[in-house]
DNA sequence: GCACCCGATGTCAGAGACTGCCATCACGTA
DNA sequence: TACGTGATGGCAGTCTCTGACATCGGGTGC
């Protein structure tokens, strides 16, 4: 396998995730992701910045998904219910990919500076979306506090989904999530 | 200034601090903190995990003290009541290091790898209220989303704090966050 | 006083992450 | 066929972080 054999990234991603999981991810180096892949380490790096983001490829995207699915909620919505709609979209887009996040997330529950990025990527949702809250008129810190609130039951559905003997839809347990902080928040009243 | 001065740790965060103001964190060795500080670079190491570490000494006691205050709350107090017990002893402990805070907050507004850290701590916080809540009997998910939630108000409120122009309390701003927050889920009903 | 112990520090070597710089290669295009 | 361009390789170097071992200072028992 010479230079020029296609998706380069995507060979880097596979071999990375299949080597954190044979060995952890401590015990990996990037020379060796590098040359299972068929490259080498230099090359590694100019795909990726470190060697924790070829853990995280598809972030960019959903991150744009829960920014224009805020956007596009109705003008009448309730911010809560624009975040609700994204919740609902992000879930729809993990849908075929069930296996994959179970095995990545066995490697990232494996190693703290993974988890570490893992949260780096939750701010970075929970930013756009309190971005898009505030084009939407919503002032802070009521923005970034439902864009916070938000991005937690996200994460709390998606660790419950992806945990072994858990068989629910993401769909359902984030809108278990999200009655969870309604109700909590409201009976403190 | 040779072996045995006191409060080598103590040194070790000023030198640091100081130097990330200086010429900022990426600018910044680990050699030169530990010889500013009048040791080497492998005393370094011995005292703080990583180059990151040096500037979250205060974090234990901090998830100590949110935790023993969730679980000192009246066995009566909601959820969300004992963990507002929590936000305004933290902010209590705050009171007399604005400035220092501030500086601190200056250099990691200037560094991601500093703001990643950040957030695992806050996520430490978190979880230690989190499991307080469930030693209270609260159940999961409840538990980790209360939590969560309360965490986010305090991430909120201890960055308006730290700003340039504000000059309200901790506590008041905590307390504004923690009504919008109610309000928030409240009128998505 | 003296011998001893122990925790904190120093010294050294080394692995591995990441970067800068330049050479090389494959492919498209004029 | 010559050339430009983008992806890759090669290599040296810095820095973070670790393990192993030596050394120092202070306390302790005698």
């Amino acid at each position: 396998m010479g230079r020029w054999e296609p998706n380069a990234r995507g060979r880097l991603q596979q071999a990375a995730l299949d080597l954190y999981i044979e060995r952890g991810y401590g015990q990996t180096t990037v020379a060796e992701i590098a040359r299972r892949a068929g490259l080498t380490e230099r090359t590694f790096f100019r795909h990726f910045a470190d060697k924790r983001e070829v853990l995280f490829a598809g972030s960019d995207e959903l991150r744009e998904l829960f920014a224009s699915t805020v956007a596009a909620a109705p003008a009448t919505a309730a911010p809560i219910d624009a975040v609700a709609a994204a919740l609902d979209a992000a879930a729809d887009s993990f849908r075929e990919r069930r296996d994959h996040a179970r095995r990545r997330q066995g490697v990232l529950a494996a190693n703290a500076e993974l988890q570490e990025r893992e949260l780096t990527k939750l701010a970075g949702l929970s930013a756009a979306v309190a971005d898009a809250l505030r084009r939407r008129g919503l002032p802070e810190p009521a923005a970034s506090l439902t864009a916070e609130a938000g991005i937690a039951v996200f994460k709390v559905a998606f660790e419950r989904w992806t945990a072994a003997a858990e068989t629910r839809d993401l769909s359902d347990l984030v809108h278990e999530s999200l009655d969870e902080l309604k109700s909590m928040t409201k009976c403190a009243d």
